[in-house]
Formats: structure tokens, sequence, C-alpha cells
DNA sequence: TAGATTGTTAATCGATTAACAATC
DNA sequence: TAGATTGTTAATCGATTAACAATC
């Protein structure tokens, strides 16, 4: 049993990987300190909600100088990681497929994109940025063997449904879908479901209220 | 002043955009009627929340053979959509503008991707799917000649803050940002920020916590 | 009718914000 | 010190769920 806080909020989690992004870019630029209102106004909220997360995880620091930006990347670190590197896979190696792929590569984290599925020969066979894409068909015995743990799903929408069982059957425990049909998968499996047709929905559908309230 | 109902909660928005998805595909397989609890199911929620959602737009059935998937198609619309077509543009074409276009491209909703901009020479001049790729010089005369609202922002990261300004300048209402620097833009201009490294951790976290919970 | 379904209010749960004491 | 900042509790706001009357 832990010291460590154990039911932290959803939004929160985010917030927090949020908050790490921009300490690090921070980190870079040599920045050692900030305060809680200047990492609020980055991310567009307010400095009591940046200071609740950090109270939430249990992190305080002792000086009125703001947030040391190392110690605290390293305290986010010790909520949202854990200890081993954790594998991703990528099924589905079209254009979103390569995006994310290519994207991850080298940004150092504790998750890594080590391998990508697809049923296309003309990409069987080959790597991007060095992760090997391989046939669906051993996709079961690469997990096992890889031990993969999340898949990132970004297959056509209309194959979606068959991937579910040989998901489940492969041990998969997260899975990020970007096609849009919505996946349910038993519990014990986290599923998070990102439809881009319904974030750009969802973005014209405010804007569509602002200039009806702006009339 | 409409007799719509005026403050539908983001969730809900967000929920109506997956349910129509759903109802289109039913419409395609040929059913005519749903109910709530069949749609719930598909979406992983309760019958309540859909039902809930449906009353806060203020839909209503007469029968009790679920809901007419045709008039719930048509009245999810009438609140979503605009009553003409919002024509958007995504900045960047790597894999992910690209992935993003082709996904979009013949879906036949409101919300249509007219325009691309890069600086890439071997982009720019060139299409996607019959969407042509300008050069960012000519973003804010593009913009305004094509009618152009929202902007899918699927740059570098490190480019994404030089794009805030010829954005507002140019009189772009809403913005969905893939990039991973969250952007900051004055009242009357949506954005949503979408960093796909916060939602992989974001699962990669609670992964973690059911193992933890299991031992 | 009895069972299934819907629409809606009230209660609960979760997330944000206000208020403020403590500290440098 | 006075002003700025932090950490934390209490209050508010928003979203989900429970309960149930009404209808077919």
């Amino acid at each position: 049993m832990s010291s460590l806080p154990n039911n932290i909020p959803e939004k929160t989690i985010e917030r927090l990987s949020e908050y790490r992004r921009t300490l690090l870019s921070c980190h870079e630029q040599g920045i050692t300190h900030i305060f809680s209102h200047v990492l609020a106004g980055i991310h567009g909220i307010t400095a009591v909600q940046v200071r609740r997360d950090l109270m939430l995880i249990g992190f305080s620091s002792d000086t009125k100088k703001g947030y040391d930006v190392e110690v605290l990347i390293d305290f986010i670190g010790s909520i949202l990681d854990s200890r081993n590197p954790v594998n991703i896979a990528v099924i589905g190696m079209g254009h979103l497929g390569q995006a994310i792929t290519k994207y991850f590569n080298g940004k150092g984290l504790k998750l890594k994109i080590i391998a990508a599925f697809d049923i296309d020969p003309e990409k069987v066979g080959k790597t991007v940025d060095d992760v090997p894409c391989y046939h669906m068909d051993h996709f079961e015995e690469l997990v096992e063997d890889l031990d993969i743990n999340i898949v990132v799903l970004c297959s056509p929408t209309n194959v979606a449904s068959e991937l579910v069982v040989p998901i489940i059957n492969a041990g998969i425990k997260g899975v990020l879908n970007f096609t849009s049909k919505p996946l349910n998968f038993p519990r014990g499996i986290v599923v998070e479901n990102y439809d881009i047709t319904t974030l750009l929905e969802k973005v014209a559908y405010f804007v569509k209220e602002n200039e009806e309230n702006n009339l």
C-alpha cells in the first residue's frame, strides 16, 4: 500500500501531463522556477486550479519563488509514469498512424511506440522512424513477445469492430481509439475514444453559439 | 430569439455528435428505429443519459418503438449544424494534416475542409483529395476570399505560437489544435487543445492504476 | 393487463472557484 | 513591514444517476 494519493481526478491527470510538457519546455529554455499563475496563464486556466492539482498529488514547495521546475517535472513523473517503460503498438499504419509514430519517436518518455501493425503488403515489413510494421496475423504472438501493453487504433473505421476480439485476446490493457466507431471493452481494459469528427463538430457548434449570442 | 434550448452542456454536444454517427451507420444498415438502451450500449453509457441528452435538446418521440433513426438524425442536425456549410482549413500538411483531410473528404456533412496551408515547397501547389495546399504567406487573404471559419492546427509544435497572430488577424473563429503547445486566444475564438501525448499518458496512467488496484 | 419504454425531477457525485490563513 | 504567493477548506457549479410517473 503506497502513501501516494489514490484517487486523482481524471481532469487533474490530464492537466498534469500538460503541465509537464510546459515544464519540460521551460527547463530547456533554462527557466528554473515558475509561479502558479504563470503556469496557469500558459494553459489558460486559473492559478488556484494549478495549486489545487498539485495539492491533490501531494506536491508542495517550501519557497515563495515559485515551483522548482526540475523538481516538479520529477514529481509529476512519479505520479504519471510507470516504473518500467510502457510499450505501445499502433494498429493501422496510414497517415494517422505514421503521424503519431513520428510524433512520439525520440520524445524520451516512458511511453514507447515499438511496433506497428497493418495488413497492407506495401506497409508490412517496412519501418517508420525505426518502428517496424508487422502483419496483423502475428498480432497476438508479438504482443506477448514484445510485452506490449497499449494500442493506438488508427485503422479504418469499418474494420475497428473486428479488432476488439484480437485486442482482448492479446491481453492489451489500454486502447486509444481514433476510429469513429465507439468501442466497448470488458472492465479492466481502459479505452479512450477520440473521434476527430466529433472534436471538429464541437468546435463548430460553439463557434455557431458564439455568433448567435453576439447578434 | 429562437425557441431552441440555449445552454446545452458541452458533454451533451459531444455525445450528440457521437450519437449521430452511430445513427447514420444504423440508417445505412436499414435500421429504422432504435431504443435508448441500444444506443446507450453502443456508446458504453446508460440509457438514462441518452434520454436526458435528448430531453435537453427538446427531442421527444411519441412511440414506444424506440427513436425514429432518420428523424433523430435530422433533429440532432438542427442543433449541431449551421445553416450554411462551414469552411475549414488545415494548417500543416504533414501526415496528421493529410490524415484528417482524407478522413473528412466526402463525409457529406456541413463541415468541409476546403484548403490546406504549409510552407514546404514540396507540398504547396499540390492537392490532397482535391484539397489544394497554399503557402502560409497567403493565409490571411485566402481565409477572407474562401470564407474560412475554422482551422485545424497540425503544424509542428515549435511553430504553433507564431501562428496565433495570423489566425486572429485572419478572423478565424474556431481552432482545433493538435500541437502540444496550449494556445490562448481572445474571448470570442473557440479553441480546443488535443495533445496526443496527453491522451496516451492518460490511458497509460489509468492502466497503471488498474494494475495497482488488482494486486 | 403486465412489461417495457420514455421523459423528467430530485439526489448525488465530481470538478471548479471563492475565500482566507499562513508564509516568505 | 507590505505585498505577493502558497496551500487548503468551504461553497458553487456542472454533469451523472436514481427514482418514478406516464404511456404504449
